[in-house]
DNA sequence: TATGAATGAGTTTTCATTCAT
DNA sequence: GATGAATGAAAACTCATTCAT
């Protein structure tokens, strides 16, 4: 084997830096150009730096992406965990993880984009999207389990599978909303959402939970911001 | 004043053909490697041809997935208009039309998503996914509406925003099931895909309506056969 | 040796006209676009013809080059010849026979132009340059030799050399304004030309001979047509 | 977005040396090639260095060319601007100022050729080769102008067009000289060329002008030497 | 560590020419 | 003779990666 590159453990406070720097405007020109697009020399240039320099750092183009990868995936690891209201009802947490999930996923569409793109070519970022979208549906998957338990959900329902659709019901939403710039309006999505998710896992919609729900105009993609 | 590339109007037999066989040889190999990563050179060995008889017929790599495309339109169209039970329920009717839309699914899977891997660089195309995606959608939309106007679904569900969720959550999921390849039970997600469907725009299920959702263990991707 | 292409001599009324118009064709391409740049199947297209039957005409691109060039010799020989008064006195000579050759050059400029570009790689286009040029070259020479003979211009002058440098000349003023585009005013450009050629070769210039070389300004290209 | 290949300021002192190479490799070939038959890669090959260096210094051949042509520019000023006896007599001046022409020009026919034929294509071009050109003519009509005004040339002379035609005259001459082969004595063609100059734009000539202008036979191209 | 020059394999694309009908 | 499809030998150009300093 070749010499190991720098960038594993040993490293300078400058040289973090740099490497960081690196990362940074990998991630921004991933973002930009998707990873075929994307040239090592406008990552470099990006990160102020010479073009050599990215071999000091990284074995491959796709190596940074790798480590923009696992930046996503803590990124996103953190929302799946952030709290939601314990002492909120059923259908409020719906709404409340709806939301949360749908403005992590505004910041992140493009890299996840990226992702996917690059998936079929290679195992290990399949693997990667398969866990981030793990993180959430398993979440899901749970939650649905314990309003079973509860006896509020409806007990025939297989909660991976439901999980897996509800999750992706949100997800591809977002995808068409924010990647593929379908305008939609916030809050219309967030309570048309909620109510699908809640009703088809059988809760029982309080008038409460649905008088936010009644159909709106788009607000177009400015909205989006309203997440 | 270039003379336009062959493949507009008046081919020969022979010509026609050898146009057919480089569109086909094109998805083929577009489906197996993704856009980038396609080789001019594979499509036209593939069809059993010169090299440069590629460019007799198209422009570039670009004229023939724009080529593909139309083909994938059209077959998306054809099935999103195919006829579905017009003496059924409603829950059956939801049913059968996602088990029509697993099945085209699975079949071209791969290329939508070569597709939605150009879209963001070529917005030609992007145009193509909203298109076959609205085809589906829209007609989502009218039935929420008929059966909002027939009292059966939820009068206050905005029908277009629940149609793109719903569109969405069997694309989505059919997306992990073909492309990543998560394996699912065929019969148990049209099940919960059409539950989760019925209930969340507000229809009643009759018993007959669930029976057959019950939770069942995956039977692994072979069972993609049986949608 | 490959069977002989039709296009020498037994030709059908019919084939007879296909050639032409793809030797027509070809001069126009060339013109417009210079050796390189033309493409054989514009040629056929401009005749009106499909592609390959410009082989059963001709060898290659430089074949019909060849032949276009024929007739540019034959044009430029025939003018070359033609008459001038032979009662007029040696300078008005001189302008008349100026005054001919920048209107065929006018005319023949981009095709004298096309046969240079070439000339570096086929010396069978550099001698058809040599040759026409000669041809006017000899003519000049064969003025001033008389004149000399008639003690009218300088004895002592080289008549081949001064030949060549007087057909150049007007040779290249005449590039420098058919070619480049370079604005002159048609009538003083004959005049200036007329005293430099005739006092140059030391004949005696009569007022009446000088009295229109006043100068004048520029009319600009549309002059050329003064020409 | 792309950034700037190099070429441009900062280089290093290697850098520097690279590009100069290339450069120097560029006109070689053009020389000998011509434009269009040159390839990059034996440019590339002729500076010892790898096809693809090329494009870390240049965007395309078109991009060489035009710095082998601002170097070409360069040489020939300096060449227009060299200085002339200035003691000497008209004649003499004329004389020495057509040998110092028929010298630069000799060593740069090849280049100016090639300028010549990119012209029509590239406007960039025409107009390097019209710039060149003007930098003598212009020298030619302030040399007329000024003998006007002392009363030795004729005052009724356009300097404007005479100088074009008397720079062109030389400029002919010595293109069928260096460039098409002709053969010429070199002696004889600079004393015809400086009788027909100083004698077509009015001045006298003394005897001792006028006796080395005796006709000589062609010691043929070899003699280009002793211009 | 950082730099920036060098490398060359890999692709697309063009187009003169050939050929079967 | 005419047609139009097929061929394949070039060429230009790109860019990830290596390397000398």
């Amino acid at each position: 084997m070749r010499e190991r590159r720098l960038g594993e453990r040993p490293l300078t406070t400058r040289g973090r830096r740099t490497r960081n720097a690196l990362v940074e405007a990998a991630r921004e020109v991933f973002e930009e150009k998707g990873f075929e697009e994307t040239r090592v020399a406008e990552v470099a240039a990006r990160a102020r730096l010479a073009h050599g320099t990215f071999y000091t750092y990284f074995d491959s183009k796709d190596d940074v992406l790798h480590e923009v990868a696992k930046g996503l995936t803590a990124e996103m690891f953190e929302a799946s965990r952030s709290g939601e209201p314990a002492d909120a009802g059923p259908v409020d947490r719906i709404r409340a993880s709806t939301e949360r999930f749908l403005r992590v996923y505004r910041d992140n569409a493009r890299m996840m984009h990226v992702i996917e793109q690059v998936s079929p070519r290679n195992p290990r970022f399949a693997h990667v999207y398969l866990e981030i979208r793990g993180l959430f549906v398993d979440r899901i998957a749970s939650g649905i389990r314990r309003l079973q338990k509860e006896g509020a959900a409806d007990p025939a329902l297989d909660a991976d599978t439901a999980a897996s659709m509800l999750g992706g019901m949100v997800e591809h939403f977002a995808r068409v909303w924010f990647l593929h710039g379908q305008e939609h309006d916030a809050d219309n999505a967030l309570e048309t959402a909620t109510v699908l998710w809640a009703r088809g896992i059988g809760l029982e919609l309080t008038p409460a939970d649905g008088d936010t729900a009644s159909p709106r105009t788009s607000r177009g993609p400015s909205a989006a911001g309203a997440v």
